[in-house]
DNA sequence: GCGAGGGTCAACCTTTTGGTGGAGGAGGCT
DNA sequence: AGCCTCCTCCACCAAAAGGTTGACCCTCGC
């Protein structure tokens, strides 16, 4: 094999402008990497994503007008080959979990050292995954734990936004009877005995991002 | 005045290996600036900030061992006139203002600009403050409410942990008519209607961290 | 066709929570 | 001493939430 090896192309995928560029400037110094684009953001990266086809995409899930989940779907769908590394702080096992379902071949969280992020490149690149054993854990527990339905989701978002069953009634249009059926489904499912405990779970693992509590659009 | 000026002496204190690695490539660069120190937790902060006694002191609040907020606090104890930079992922009103008062000189979210960093870094050192009118915008706000008592404030973790009247009653060793008492005026000053919003609240305004919500001590 | 699961609703009951007013004691500040 | 805040507690009440059972209607897959 020659000396010009192939390089790994990379594309980075993460809106804090100075984290973006500390990953940049470490990356590009490593032999067998090359960056070949970088994203702030979920739409640019997509269209990053497809002018340069990278290798390995390095994605933080928590992005300005795209989530970093969603654009993992989009690429693989007309992509499937496409490689992606979740970096990102711990955002909640919900995170963890639709990430890996939408194809991610590896999540690292933000403080691992350069070293184990190049490893996990390489190794990405080679075909194999890598989910540290911290994150299998997490994995492992959501397991034994059932899906709540799509209705049960729009409750349990009513909840953690403090709405009372009345007002839940009202804003899905069902009778408050419906709601607390509804209700007493979830918290089964979630393993909690109240209202509140539901909201913090759902906080927690965030299957409600927190974002949205800030205020509310209605 | 000579070209050889004097350089403005910084300490970074972040846990995330790939971001502080960031941070001092990118400063390091800068006309006029030193980076003369590392550390990646609370505890080696203080240590650091004894030894290199640096102008300005760039900080995370989330921080391993000893929190950034504490650091601070420390810090300007045994050295008045440390000047802190506060850098950091939002993490709630309530960090914000713990870290003002703790004396903290600016506050930059993660994301903003290389220059803007530096920028304020420069700023600081000359002896002004520098607070970005979004963060201004949400410190203007929490003006307005009232401070949590001690108790009250011991009352609000505990329902944010999913606990009952009773259960609470029972843990602070007190009658349930005084945890209705605490919860009925916390509810008043933090302006909600029941505990469950009383616990989003509490968590979106990072009265209460998230993280004790993991696995209870208990 | 039949069962399973999801969504809808009702009646009934118990427990919990929130709201109000009052009241006494401890500690601090003037 | 007076005044204030905080913490403590009680009683009473109304509203909300939680638990249970049973029911009807879809749709989807076998």
């Amino acid at each position: 094999m020659s000396v010009e090896q192939e390089k790994i192309r990379v594309l980075v995928v993460e809106d804090h402008h100075v984290v973006r560029q500390g990953l940049v400037a470490l990356l590009n110094v490593v032999d067998g990497i090359d960056v070949v684009g970088e994203a702030a953001d979920g739409v640019e990266a997509i269209t990053q994503f497809r002018k340069h086809l990278p290798n390995v995409t390095l994605i933080d899930l928590r992005l300005p007008r795209m989530g970093g989940v969603d654009v993992i779907q989009r690429v693989r769908m007309e992509t499937p080959q496409a490689r992606f590394i979740v970096l990102t702080t711990y955002d909640g096992d919900e995170d963890i979990y639709r990430a890996l379902q939408a194809g991610a071949k590896a999540y690292l969280l933000k403080g691992m050292t350069s070293d184990e992020l190049i490893a996990t490149i390489r190794t990405v690149h080679a075909g194999k995954s890598h989910i540290p054993p911290a994150i299998a854990q997490r994995l492992a527990e959501r397991m034994g734990t059932e899906e709540l339905t799509p209705r049960e989701s729009d409750v349990l978002e009513q909840i953690v936004h403090g709405k009372s069953n009345k007002e839940i009634a009202t804003e899905l249009e069902i009778s408050e009877a419906t709601v607390k059926t509804h209700i007493n489904s979830l918290l089964g499912k979630l393993g909690v005995t109240d209202r509140t405990q539901a909201a913090t779970a759902a906080i927690q693992r965030g299957i409600v991002p927190l974002e949205s509590l800030r205020k509310p659009k209605s």
